[in-house]
RNA sequence: CGGGAAAUAGCACAGCUUGGUAGUGCAUCUGGUUUGGGACCAGAGGGUCGCAGGUUCAAAUCCUGUUUUCCCGACCA
């Protein structure tokens, strides 16, 4: 009914885009809000989002000769300040305890922003020859961030992460992990969550507090607006030296590790989200989505009808699928529309007409499309519809993302386009000045000297002197 | 952290101006009829009004403080 609808219903997309979002987040029961500012409760329905991105990843972190351990949540005041660059850049964020039990304690205690600083002291002691490397470590956890602005999954005073931190005997080796890290986070991005980025590394003004060199995967919401959505750092020797880890290379030399980190977070729900979702809730690429087939039975106490849907349950469940089957008294409107706003990617109907013709319809979440398939052909038909629903999903991205990215030659031409949202292409001389004064200007940031750069001008717009690089810069989360 | 708005049942809101200890719709529960796009009828349960103080015979309502959420800036994954 028209009330029903009225209380149900999303703000539209295109209406209100961060109401929209906030609304899919509570309506697809995703999380909600806890007493404490910045921090949300992960649902089930969420959580289960979050397994299916670590279930890929740690699969591919272990494929690649990666192991999980887990450090301490604490790091100790003066541990946190031994890399200067690196404190300066999280100070301004730590929560810090100060009491433990009843008493007040003789060093501050940060809860963990980041635990480089950590997996630093623990490397310090356990490497000694280059027989020990290289070290390749991940960790599952959350981490603390005292945000003074935040939001569902994209910015939060705690969110959960992994971390990964290796050390290597050799530059050429830690600059490798660090870029096929990024590519096995390009990749999970294609396969998995249907969403092409953007690669590249990041300006000095934008890269992580104590890297040497920063790179990222950068996506396009909606919106237009740009979301980090990943990074991986190297090092160098900089934590090395401040840490003291070192080995005793072959040469007989005591010399100081390489040394890589790289991460991604819960922020990837919020890029899915605005990514893929529309304004009847989320849209979920089938590969990441806990639940990939609902079947939604249509007079359901008419003989036949839940043997059928149980028997198709089965069957699909036999081929490796996550399959519900909603048996419950609801009518079928209303499990559509919940299953629509849940982002199930396939909806399987049927009722007395189906049976009869021992057919279902399978409905597409991400078109809308309704169709026939024979029962007996269904394996198949579902497989290779959710292959097209996860194709179409990257393409639509991926044209999304592509026609979103123009060319200045000016910087008139920059400010008037970066208004309309997406990525803005510009030469640029590499100096941190136009930079700010881009941000001063327009709140846009650079994102990212892509990988692929092309060659369109030999002067920065801004300041007129010399460039040989090209830069995409965007508003972004 | 600055500027603005809000907080009353699971959700969305009304009540506040002019104090007299809550109301509507949806949701929930029970029974029945239904079922191909958020069904219908009948009945029932549920809140002390974000939190903490204050004023008052009396506070959802007035005052002070505080927390959280949303929007806009500054900061960041």
């Amino acid at each position: 009914m028209g009330i029903d609808t009225k209380n149900d219903a999303i703000t539209s997309r295109d209406v209100d885009f961060a109401q929209w979002y906030t609304d899919v987040c509570r309506k697809a029961e995703l999380m909600d809000y806890s007493s404490v500012k910045g921090f949300i409760v992960y649902r089930p329905y969420g959580f289960a989002i979050w397994e299916q991105i670590q279930n890929y990843l740690d699969h591919k972190f272990k494929q690649t000769g990666h192991e999980n351990v887990y450090m301490p949540m604490m790091i100790p005041e003066s541990l946190l300040q031994k890399e200067k660059e690196h404190v300066e850049g999280f100070a301004p964020e730590c929560a810090i305890v100060t009491i433990g039990g009843q008493n007040q304690l003789d060093e501050r205690l940060i809860v963990r922003p980041t635990s480089e600083t950590l997996f630093c002291e623990h490397f310090a002691k356990i490497v000694s020859s280059y027989r020990d490397l290289p070290i390749k470590y991940n960790q599952w956890c959350s981490v603390v961030r005292w945000e003074k602005t935040t939001r569902p999954f994209l910015r939060g005073s705690e969110f959960l992460w992994q971390e990964g931190h290796t050390i290597h005997r050799t530059k050429e080796e830690a600059k490798h992990e660090t870029l096929m890290m990024l590519e096995i986070y390009k990749d999970m991005g294609k396969d998995l969550l249907a969403i092409p980025f953007v690669t590249g590394q990041k300006t000095e003004k934008e890269k992580f507090a104590g890297a040497e060199e920063t790179y990222t995967i950068e996506a396009l919401m909606h919106d237009g607006k740009a979301l980090q959505s990943g990074t991986t750092h190297y090092f160098g020797d900089g934590f090395a030296k401040a840490f003291g880890i070192t080995f005793q290379d072959q040469d007989g030399k005591v010399k100081h590790v390489q040394q890589t980190s790289w991460g991604v977070s819960t922020r990837l729900i919020g890029a899915i989200i605005m990514v893929h979702g529309d304004d009847n809730g989320l849209v979920l690429p089938p590969r990441v989505a806990p639940i990939q087939v609902v079947i939604v039975p249509i007079q359901q106490a008419k003989p036949g009808i839940v043997a059928k849907c149980t028997e198709i349950k089965n069957r699909l469940e036999k081929i490796g699928l996550r399959v519900k089957f909603d048996d419950s008294d609801r009518t079928p409107g209303w499990k559509f529309a919940e299953y629509e706003m849940k982002g199930i990617p396939l909806r399987i109907e049927l009722g007395p007409r189906d049976l009869e013709s021992n057919k279902v319809v399978l409905c597409k979440r991400n078109t809308g499309e309704k169709i026939q398939c024979k029962i007996d052909e269904l394996e198949n038909a579902v497989l290779n519809t959710l292959t097209s629903i996860h194709e179409e999903m990257y393409h639509k991205a991926l044209d999304q993302l592509l026609n979103s990215i123009k060319e200045a030659n000016t910087y008139d031409e920059f400010k008037s386009l970066i208004d309309k949202g997406g990525y803005i292409k510009m030469m640029w001389c590499g100096d941190e000045t136009c930079e700010n004064k881009i941000k001063e200007d327009t709140n846009a940031t650079s994102r990212c000297i892509p990988f692929e750069q092309e060659h369109f001008g030999d002067t920065c717009p801004v300041c007129g002197k010399k460039a040989s690089k090209v830069v995409l810069f965007a508003k972004a989360y």
